[in-house]
This record gives structure tokens, sequence and C-alpha cells, in this order.
DNA sequence: ATCATTAACCTTTTT
DNA sequence: GGTTAATGAT
């Protein structure tokens, strides 16, 4: 072949291409022409020679993956099939799977979800008899996160005074133990989260310089795509991985970095300058996708940031149309509005379901959209919320699955021991980990010897069943490949007759899931990128799958996903919608100009995904926990320049065959009385009250509040500017006071 | 031991 | 408003 592909590119495009020895760095403006670089550029390096083994190739998604693959397949041949090329957790997992031996895990090694997590955690805060409240699993697997994000093991945490007092001040004297147990109970269980696939790989690298230098070897090139979001871990492993060739090309975009909160920070990009100091750097600036009207107003956004790299994108697209705005009453008419406007737009532009998407800053707000497409029977697909493979009877069958693999998965345990119910309940569960603590062995040794204890003879025998038909699966799924196993699990457990027999809706939703589960399997042994079919490489491969993964359904459907889902892709028609002060930006990130810039990065993405058309739209009221909540319009709306709007405002009174459904939900439904309040004797403050400054209110502090009286700090949460106190009031009780508000007199 | 009802959280964003 | 964990009844 000739060697064509390279004129397809621009000038700048084709030195990244070209600059194959050696670090690099390639900073690429949305819709530039970053994939096709980066596919164009390892098929180059294939096309010089270099052995697609060599190729170390890392994304964002593992669609991303695919579709790259495909791309490369198809200039460079065959040959592409055998790069390395996933997410950073996928790669280092399948890694990781082969050297497990090293660090003390089983080569089936268990993958936690985060609700895996979570409830390990949850289990350890009921055996500590510690508050739940105080120490809210989310707040512990996030604080572990981002820990292991910056390489810091529980031994490390111990040892540093700063993390100690950190906790300490904040009311949570016990985090450190609790992440030490979290830490070791995981090991014991064979079970590694999200986070120790990237940390456990470092440590791997870092105690073994034979793997690391095997792996350098191996790893001759290596390609990062959507470097902004990189953390800490995953920087040095790589970095770690390059140190030999130094060839380490990323790609990446500082203005759609919106993965901070994941430990991504632009600090990689500009690390990564510091560490490789003879560094090429390539700019690709001219947007492909999308008309001029769309990229003038995306810059207008996001030279509003203070913290970025220069650079100035530009197109040669035509201008198109401006941008409409849509400005609802509620968000059941954003819904219905919105579907007005996909309506007329398919009839007079001929356009298909799938040019359309609809952007939200969160999952929730998909409920409005999804009730307002089925009103008027449009196809949609949904990417995110309740991903598939967290339904629970998808759950409960990988569960033996994951369990048939590593008998010290007691996550997994506890799912299926008595799921179909098999007479095993909470009472004997708990007996049976009290006998395995007693005896210092696992619950498996104990369940595979239950007759060795003296109990009632009905508990022997329901666990030693259970015991046998494990065993027996172990047995069996050794000459089986991965759909046969869990076809035949599904079968012999008893699930799938149990949910065949359940004929209500949701059950038969159910059974469905399960064929759809199936079949998905079935789909995974045919595959042909995939050498090993069995059990472990798959369970291993689903547990990192995305929504967004899951191949699109075939058919014509309108896309609804939340904007950061959307990084990386394109659509003729975009609807960002929910443009409302503390919606988008979120509530939860006015903290701080550095959030507020995250918040207007994604914003900027969501934007530029668009190619033709763009919408917007904003609610004057929504529903917030159950109350009618009125919303103010987005300040990025003020941010776009005027002459890129066209202000005429879709509004509902445009379309007057379109009632808004008149609620009788209101009336038929059934009021709760609300327990009345009792009338408190109001606290009355001292003539000579003055309040204190608050800024530095530690836990076990006491204060006298303007209104509660006095009482007792229990913890302080948040962080500085918007700290939230939660204190007991002596004739008040357990209150939660934002301190910026908050007028208090410190007593001691 | 299991089902049904109630209380308590909740909304960022994802591998 | 909706989901899930914790209580209570059979």
């Amino acid at each position: 072949m000739k060697k064509g592909y390279l004129d397809e590119l621009n000038d700048q495009q084709r030195l990244a291409v070209e600059h194959t020895e050696g670090p690099s760095l390639i900073i690429a403006g949305a819709g530039s022409g970053k994939t096709r670089v980066l596919t164009t550029r390892i098929a180059h390096l294939i096309k010089l020679g270099i052995d697609a083994f060599h190729i170390l190739a890392l994304t964002f998604t593992n669609k991303a993956a695919r579709e790259m693959r495909n791309r490369i397949e198809h200039m460079a041949g065959t040959d592409a099939k055998n790069i390395w090329m996933g997410t950073f957790h996928s790669v280092f997992s399948r890694l990781l799977r082969s050297e497990a031996a090293k660090i003390g895990y089983p080569t089936n090694f268990t993958i936690y979800d985060t609700d895996d997590s979570k409830s390990l955690i949850r289990r350890i805060l009921k055996e500590e008899q510690l508050d739940s409240k105080l120490y809210n699993p989310s707040f512990v697997y996030n604080r572990i996160s981002a820990l292991k994000n910056n390489l810091i093991t529980p031994k490390m945490y111990l040892l540093n005074e700063e993390f100690i007092s950190e906790d300490l001040s904040n009311g949570r004297p016990k985090f450190g133990e609790i992440y030490s147990k979290y830490y070791s109970r995981c090991f014991k269980a064979g079970a590694m989260d999200f986070d120790d696939l990237l940390l456990q790989t470092y440590f791997l690298l870092e105690k073994f310089p034979e793997v690391l230098n095997k792996y350098q070897q191996l790893f001759k090139y290596v390609l990062i795509d959507e470097f902004q979001d990189t953390n800490r871990v995953q920087y040095q492993i790589v970095k770690k991985l390059a140190a030999s060739t130094r060839n380490l090309s990323v790609v990446g975009d500082d203005s759609q970095s919106i993965y901070s909160f994941r430990g991504a920070s632009i600090k990689n990009i500009l690390n990564f300058e510091k560490d490789y100091p003879e560094l090429k750097i390539f700019k690709l600036e001219q947007n492909y996708r999308s008309t001029k009207t769309i990229v003038d107003a995306s810059d207008n956004i996001i030279e509003k940031n203070k913290y970025r790299l220069p650079k100035k994108l530009w197109t040669s697209n035509q201008e198109g149309s401006k941008i409409q705005l849509i400005k609802a009453s509620s968000e059941s008419e954003e819904g219905n509005l919105v579907v007005q406007v996909i309506l007329k737009e398919q009839k007079e532009f001929n356009r298909k379901l799938n040019d359309f998407v609809v952007l939200y800053r969160t999952n929730a707000q998909s409920r409005a959209f999804e009730e307002s497409l089925r009103r008027f029977n449009l196809d949609y697909r949904l990417i995110g919320s309740l991903s598939f493979y967290k339904r629970k009877e998808i759950k409960d069958i990988l569960a033996y699955c994951r369990f048939v693999l590593n008998h010290n998965d007691e996550e997994s345990l506890q799912r299926i021991i008595n799921y179909p119910a098999r007479g095993i309940g909470n009472t004997t569960f708990a007996r049976l980990i009290v006998l395995a603590d007693d005896n210092q062995c696992s619950l498996w040794d104990i369940i595979t010897n239950i007759r060795s204890f003296s109990l009632g003879e009905r508990f022997l025998n329901a666990i030693d069943d259970f015991a046998t038909l494990l065993k027996s699966f172990s047995i069996k799924i050794k000459e089986l490949d991965a759909f046969e196993a869990v076809s035949y699990i599904a079968k012999e457990s008893g699930i799938r007759k149990l949910l065949f027999e359940d004929k209500s809706i949701e059950g038969i939703a159910r059974y469905e899931n399960i064929q759809n589960l199936l079949s998905g399997i079935k789909e995974f042994t045919e595959r042909e990128d995939i050498e090993q079919k069995d059990l472990g490489s798959f369970l291993q491969e689903v547990s990192l799958l995305t929504d967004a993964d899951t191949k699109n359904e075939e058919g014509d459907k309108v896309t609804l996903m939340t904007a950061h889902s959307a990084k990386g892709l394109e659509f003729p028609v975009v609807f960002i919608v929910g443009l409302e002060e503390n919606l988008f930006p979120s509530q939860l990130s006015m903290n701080s100009r550095e959030e507020i810039e995250e918040e207007r990065r994604l914003f900027y993405v969501a934007v530029t995904r668009a190619e033709h058309r763009l919408y917007m739209s904003y609610a004057a009221s929504r529903f917030r926990w159950g109350n009618i909540t009125f919303c103010e319009s987005s300040r990025f709306l003020d941010e776009i320049d005027a002459q890129h709007i066209h202000y005429e405002f879709i509004q509902a009174s445009a379309y007057p065959d379109f009632k808004p459904r008149t609620s009788d939900a209101s009336k038929s439904r059934i009021r709760i009385n609300k327990p009345k309040l009792k009338p408190q004797p109001r606290h009355i403050p001292p003539p000579d009250f003055i309040p204190d400054d608050t800024s530095s209110l530690r836990a076990g502090m006491e204060v006298e509040h303007s209104r509660f009286g006095q009482g007792k700090v229990i913890r302080i949460d948040g962080l500085a500017g918007n700290k939230k106190a939660t204190i007991n009031f002596n004739n008040f009780g357990e209150k939660q006071i934002l301190l910026k508000f908050a007028k208090m007199k410190v007593i001691h």
C-alpha cells in the first residue's frame, strides 16, 4: 500500500504522525482529528516494520479502543489485532492476571466494583461499631480512592501526621483503621477494586525489576489518549514502562479535562514537559467537526477559564445556524419541547433519530426526556444510569461465577449463599462468620468442613448441599467456555427456573435480562480479537465494561447521556439541557475557581459535540428532593457572544396543540400527614451576643448558637468557604449548620 | 426466615 | 420523587 494515508493529513497532523521516536505531546483541540492522528500514527509505526506486539495504546473507554483497532486494521492490516490496546484498567488487569502470583493474588482475582467496595466498607463499619453517618461509606470510599490514586497505602497513611490530623480534626479518628481493614480484607478476599488495578500494577513494577524490564522490552512504543484525564498513579506507571525507550506519545486537550474528581489534573501535562525536556509538542487547532458558529461559541466559553494552555481553535466550515434557546416552565415541559424540536427537525431536514443527542449534567435528569420520548413513540437509547451489569439478577449470576473462580470472595458468597432460598439466613451466616473468625480460616473452609461442627442437622444439610453444588461447579466449568459455563451455572443453581416461574412484569424482564446476558457472553466467545474464552477472562472483561461500551443497539434512536459520557463523540444535532445555576454548573462545584472552571470545561465538551445544530434549554422550575425549586438560567449561557445566539426562545406557547399534562397524580395521591412539629422554646441570645469567626471550628468544641443555644460540635465537613458543622444542641438535638451563615460564639 | 412496610438517604460526573 | 437499607409482622 502507498503512503496515501499521510496525504489525508494536514501539516501539523502529519508531523505528529511522523515523529515516532522520543517523547511527544499532541495538544488536540475538540474535533481536530485527534483520533485520526492516533490511528494513523499507530498504522504508520506498523508500516515502518514495528511489531504490533510492541505497541501499547491506552484509551479512555473500551469502545474507543475497539473503534481505533478497527480503523488501524483498515490501514495496516490484521496485524492491528496484536496491539496492546484498551483502557488503563483493562490493560493492566490483563497484565496483573499473568503476574498476580508475584504480589500474592490469585490468577483469578476478583474485581470489586464500586458497589462491592462500598458494601465491604459498610460491613467493616458494622463490625467496628462505627457510625455509618459519620463514616459515610461513599465518603470513605472516595477518600480511599483518592489516597490510592496518589500511591498512598494504609501503612503510609498511618505514618503521615498530616493525613491523620486532617481526619482527626474532622472527627474521624478511625479512618486509618478502616482503610487498613479494607485494604487487608480485599487482599484476603483475593479481590482488587478499580484503584487496585492501577496501584498494584505500580507496586508490581516497582518491586520486581525483572518484571519491569520484561514489560519495558515489550512495550517499545507507548501512546496515551485523553492524557488530560489521567491521574498520578496512571502517569507513574506509564513513566516506568517508557523509561528505557522514552517513546511515549500522549494526546490530550487541557480544555477537555473533566475528571479531576478522579484525581486527574493539568499538572500531568505540566509534569510531562518537565520530565521529558526533549519533548516535541504538536498543536492541532483546526476543527473539522462543527460549524463556525459552534466553534466560535465554544471559544467564547473556554476563554473565560484562567488555567489553560494557549491555543486557538478555528475552522473553515460554514457559518451554520445560530444556537437556539429553549425556555421551559418545568422539567416535563423541557422534555416535551425538546421532543417537539426533534419532530420538527425530523420533518424539515429529514433527519434520523440517530442524529440527535440530549446531554445533561446528572443522570437523574434523563427521566423527563424518557417520558416525553415514550409519549411520542420515539425510540431512544439511554447511556449510563443503571448499567446492565448492575442489575440484581445479573449480579446474582455473576456472583456465582465469581465465587466459583475465587472461593475467598466473601462479597459474592454473601449474595449467593441463600439465593435461591435454601434456608441459610442471616443468623446462620453470622454463625459461620464467627466460626471462621474463631478458627482463623476462610468462610469457604468452614463451609466445606461444616460437618466437623455440632450444629442443627437442618443447617448442616443446607450448608453441605451448598458446598457440594459449588464444588461441582468448579469441576464442571474447567472444561467449558464462558458461555457454556454461565448457562450451566444459571440452570443448575436454580436461578433460571426461579425467574422463569415469576410471571410478574418485572419477573419477565429479569428473565429476559438473563437471556440477554447469555447472548452477550455467546458473542464474547465468538469474538476474534479474544484468545482466552474461559469464564475467568469473561468476568475480567465484564467488570470493566462501562455502559458507554455496550455496543450501540442497532436501530434509529435518540441518544440520552451525561455530558461526561459524551466525550469523544459527535452528533449532528445536540441538545444541552438543564442549563441552570446549581445544576449546570453543579451546586457542589461552586466553592472554588478550579471547580467552576472544570464545570465550564464540561460545558465546553458538551458544546463541541455538535456538528450542525445546537440547542440549549433550561427550565424555570424543577423537582428536587420532591419539592419544586425555582431556577435561574446558567451563567454559562451569558458567556456566549450574543451574535451566536438566536434570541427567539422556543417556548410552550409556540406549540398550542400541546397541552401540559394535568397532573391528576396530586389528586389521587394519599396525603401523608406530616407529624406536627412541637413548638420549641426559642433560644434568646444575650443582648451582648457577638458571633465569633468560626473558620477554625473543630470537632469537640462547645458553641453557643444565636438560635439554638449551647451545643457541642460533633464534626466538620466540606472545604474552606463551604464548611458544614454537625452540632448536638442541648435543647434542640443534632443539627447541620453551614458555617458561612451561622451566628455562633465559641465557648471553649 | 421471609415478606411487607417504613425510614433515610439522595444528585455530580466514571473506571 | 425514587431507591435502598433497616425495621416489624407472619
